[in-house]
DNA sequence: TGTACATCAGTGAACGCGCGTTCACTGATGTAC
DNA sequence: TGTACATCAGTGAACGCGCGTTCACTGATGTAC
């Protein structure tokens, strides 16, 4: 069934990345609710109009960024979190795993950071139920653990908001290290973060 | 020397007040980097012009207003983390300190956790500077702790950090809650995160 | 394979509108004597 | 206390500009026969 694209849709989905491509790199400056239509159109170099023929409104296309850019995280906090050993080897494995995707999708991490609270409703609802099933996921690889014995669904949860909250915290100060030692401070506080986090879940329940 | 404000003088300071406010409860629903001088000269009921008599730009009353937010969170914080004593009934009192004052000032706290990594930089910055400012205040309250024995400048603020940073995020949560059991599972969540933090740290640094 | 018609991504002109900023101004408040 | 002048918060007209959206269009691609 998968028959190559018509010329036709293969054009409409080169300029749909092209928009797509375009705006992310004028949010790197700005947010979504200033972000104008004919500004992103401009930058691709095509009519104003044509921006209709694939999204209803700047929002609307934030909303399918959002997609994009979570998208895209998906394996990485499951490789993050998966195996559910949390050993110091581990932990640092996993800061510079989020070191290196912040290297990598600089311009996705900004967007998910500053839209997450920021002005356009849509947009911030789809982050919203995107976190929550990573949350999900997360909980779930936690469950795997032995750790795990005598922990409730509620604790679970409650625990993989904090990876989650600390994972997207580590990510926007890798964003905003401008050079190599500053990287190296990040990844030194988060690091051990991560291990008192873990120093707690040891020790939880009891109090 | 602190004699009255003359007529002008305090008249000035009403209009600027006026046109904070009005700033404040437009962002509500929009951020700094969409929000124009004319609307808020039109809140107010001034013209438009009249806005430069006490601003150079919108980012410019964007910096006062995180002034006035985060000014009036130094107290709290202070009162939720001195004594340092990181008993269960110290935590609950915590976290219903952090929902008393997100009910209490809910647009200065959207508008932080907004603009924390919203599209204006001067804002940002100065966002920055008062986070770094409260870390730093809490890490001077934590090493009053006799726990704090062992523990390295370096571990106080890590740790310092990790706790704004919770606030923050369960500030935000309280903020969306729309309604009472919403609240009351924000509140039961923020808490027991407080409570594993706090495990970690009493057994920091043993691993 | 060739022809006739349908589809539809992208065009370009036009619109009304609100924007930020300038400028010379007004008139109440403040100050000097 | 009264007068003459200075200050300056707020005004209102004017500007050029870019915005989002509408509309009828074009011409390449797709489809039916």
């Amino acid at each position: 069934m998968s028959h190559t694209l018509g010329v036709r849709q293969a054009q409409k989905q080169k300029t749909r990345r092209a928009l797509l491509d375009a705006a992310l790199a004028l949010l790197e400056e700005q947010s979504l609710s200033s972000l104008g239509l004919r500004e992103v159109t401009r930058a691709v170099g095509v009519a104003p109009t044509a921006f209709y023929r694939h999204f209803r409104s700047t929002a609307d296309l934030g909303v399918a960024l959002v997609e994009e850019a979570l998208g895209s995280l998906h394996p990485m906090i499951r490789t993050t979190v998966s195996g559910a050993d949390d050993s110091d080897e581990r932990i640092v494995r996993a800061v510079e795993l989020i070191g290196r995707h912040v290297d990598a999708y600089p311009a996705h991490v900004r967007f998910i950071a500053r839209e997450r609270h920021g002005g356009v409703q849509p947009v911030r609802e789809a982050i919203r139920e995107q976190l929550a099933r990573f949350a999900s996921e997360v909980k779930d690889e936690l469950a795997k653990d032995r750790q795990a014995a005598g922990w409730s669904e509620d604790d679970l949860l409650m625990l993989a908001h904090l990876y989650v909250d600390q994972m997207l915290i580590t990510a926007s100060l890798f964003l905003e290290a401008p050079d190599a030692p500053e990287r190296a401070r990040v990844t030194h506080m988060a690091t051990r973060q991560l291990r008192l986090i873990s120093l707690g879940r040891r020790h939880w329940p009891a109090g």
